[in-house]
DNA sequence: AATTATCGTGGGAGCGCTCCCACAACTCCT
DNA sequence: AGGAGTTGTGGGAGCGCTCCCACGATAATT
């Protein structure tokens, strides 16, 4: 069946394996006739050539792993999409797996790839990544782009959303609309995204508030939507009630309407809400959420654009291994929709 | 850095290749003694066997692939993940590839991953499979299993939700509230899936009144939210209304949801909602959707779990061959929420 | 006209493994 | 005691490719 080898090419071509290898390569110092020809006998022959023969030779095996939280989560499948789209226009093959929201989980899924001779890793971590972490995907030799987490004091290169901004951007958007007790509901508070969400809404609610006292109006979460929930019913119960919550993702976010609903709290009239991620959904909820929209399935593009300049790069020029900074901020854009609305006027 | 081959550890051993090989294999024949004294040098050189090398000799790769429409969607993001996790507790890699809805894409997406020597593929299509591509699929001498498709007369394995009886439960629920002028709003005709959700709904509502015309109840959509908008206008406009409607899927649903708050028609208490799916989120809306779900992630599970039976058996017996006729029906079940209920007194 | 560079080509080694065969050393029957 | 099996081991071929080197034929340079 699929016994074609490039030696049956170069006898049908009567020519030498040698110069099917040139051709299949795109070599130069081929005669152009011959080239021809030996095209010609390949597209007969439906020839294909080996991946494992090449891969044994060259170490390449054209095989880019991704790795992240879970597969199956719909924040993740966008950097997937965009993930492959860029492998499939290069010619690479994408390998995903899932770590489970476990960073032993997802060294071993490192250990798995790098054993499966991939070419490069894309990482979307679940977790914080620790200095002793960093420094075992370093000594790896194996290219790997972070998506999603800052990496201090290393050549990894990363991938993120520009959190700060995006949150700035989002309160000041409340702030306009009149609002001044804004809450804000933090996630898991060691991710590196957290951090600059959070720093983005105490920059934005003390600027020209410099008696506001942030502190007080920031309540826990865990990213997911029963923390949410909680938390909202904990702001209902605070005195005086803010006018509106910034949400730092939206799962929460969706918990927190529910939370608001249920006491009868009315959204945007009583209390605004603020998102952050834009999942697909949250434009279908009753209100519409206003939230911060991270480009992940360019993100995923982006993790693989330099994944493959790495590896073409190592590929051509051992020498000079030119380490580049590369860290890149993707713009988060304010969704206005329903669920934010002017202060109440009391 | 990765140069320690099978013939360190031999060497280091003081044995030969042949006998390393046959512990890394799990082969018989080895002394306890020698084995014991391979695996603690395979440890401490950190060795992993090439797989290129491997399956340069050995035709398989351990690789499987995934073709599904689009990689970003979450409906298909739970196929991958029961998926991911089968191959991954077998030591198969997997990889993905977008078909982007496209029969086109997907048969060249099926050529790609069977050039690159994938062991398998499990096919999420997205369209309808005609007879010539089954015949084509056929005789590639790769074993290949489909989700979510009918293939009449072939040995192809599939794995489908049980749509028939998934609709006609549903149905049976909304007959059971009181609702007799149910509306269907079918997907794209040429569907497998779509017929039989059809059939379902034509099986339940002529059951107890022969006298209703479902033909005149059924609306045609595109399964996506802007049909299924468009779809519930129409409904909206025919006299008598019906106090109830199927979707075939959640996405059109939605859109009907959508086009009944702006009509000011009441969810449930003017018009009751079944959906089809169960994607993550319907439970948010407001008011929840009541659906059917289809347990995507095992399905996956199951795609791949038969793969791996039929890779393992042709590798064990090629002589035999016993082709199982493999075709599995998962069962939906109905998700009683918030969109359904009693019939309106008038 | 003699030397050197360039082009087009073939041959051979080697990538790291598996698998077949050979062979020695035992054990076990009759 | 002698043939037949069993167990443990090593050696060699070969999987299908790439890449280096050699070599003849032209073309360009002095």
């Amino acid at each position: 069946m699929d016994n074609i080898t490039i030696f049956d090419v170069a006898k049908k071509a009567g020519v030498s394996k040698s110069t099917v290898s040139r051709v299949i390569n795109n070599k130069k110092n081929v005669n152009e006739k011959t080239r021809q020809k030996i095209l010609q006998v390949i597209d007969e022959l439906d020839f294909q050539p080996s991946n494992s023969a090449r891969s044994l030779v060259t170490k390449k095996t054209r095989n880019i792993g991704l790795i992240l939280p879970d597969l199956g989560d719909c924040f993740f499948a966008k950097f997937t999409k965009g993930a492959e789209e860029i492998c499939r226009s290069n010619n690479y093959n994408l390998l995903m797996i899932s770590s489970y929201w476990d960073v032993k989980a997802e060294q071993d899924r490192i250990d798995i790839l790098h054993n499966n001779r991939m070419d490069g890793l894309l990482l979307v971590s679940g977790s914080s990544i620790s200095r002793s972490y960093i420094n075992q995907l370093e000594n790896k030799n194996l290219p790997i782009v972070v998506i999603d987490r800052l990496l201090p004091n290393t050549k990894i290169p990363t991938v993120n959303p520009d959190n700060f901004h995006g949150a700035y951007t989002g309160l000041k958007h409340l702030i306009k609309l009149g609002h001044e007790k804004i809450s804000c509901v933090q996630g898991p508070g060691d991710l590196y995204s957290v951090q600059e969400r959070i720093r983005g809404y105490r920059t934005a609610v003390t600027e020209k508030n410099p008696h506001f006292n942030p502190q007080k109006y920031i309540f826990q979460g865990q990213f997911d939507r029963e923390s949410g929930y909680k938390a909202a019913r904990k702001i209902i119960k605070t005195r005086p009630r803010s006018t509106a919550v910034f949400f730092t993702n939206d799962r929460m976010a969706v918990g927190g309407m529910e939370a608001f609903k249920e006491a009868n709290i009315k959204i945007p009239e009583d209390i605004s809400i603020l998102g952050c991620d834009d999942l697909d959904y949250v434009s279908l909820l009753s209100p519409p959420l206003t939230t911060l929209e991270q480009p992940r399935e360019k993100m995923g593009q982006k993790g693989i654009s330099i994944l493959m300049d790495i590896i073409e790069n190592s590929r051509e020029n051992k020498k000079q291994k030119k380490e580049k900074d590369w860290s890149f901020k993707f713009e988060m854009k304010l969704k206005i929709r329903g669920s934010t609305g002017p202060v109440p006027s009391r």
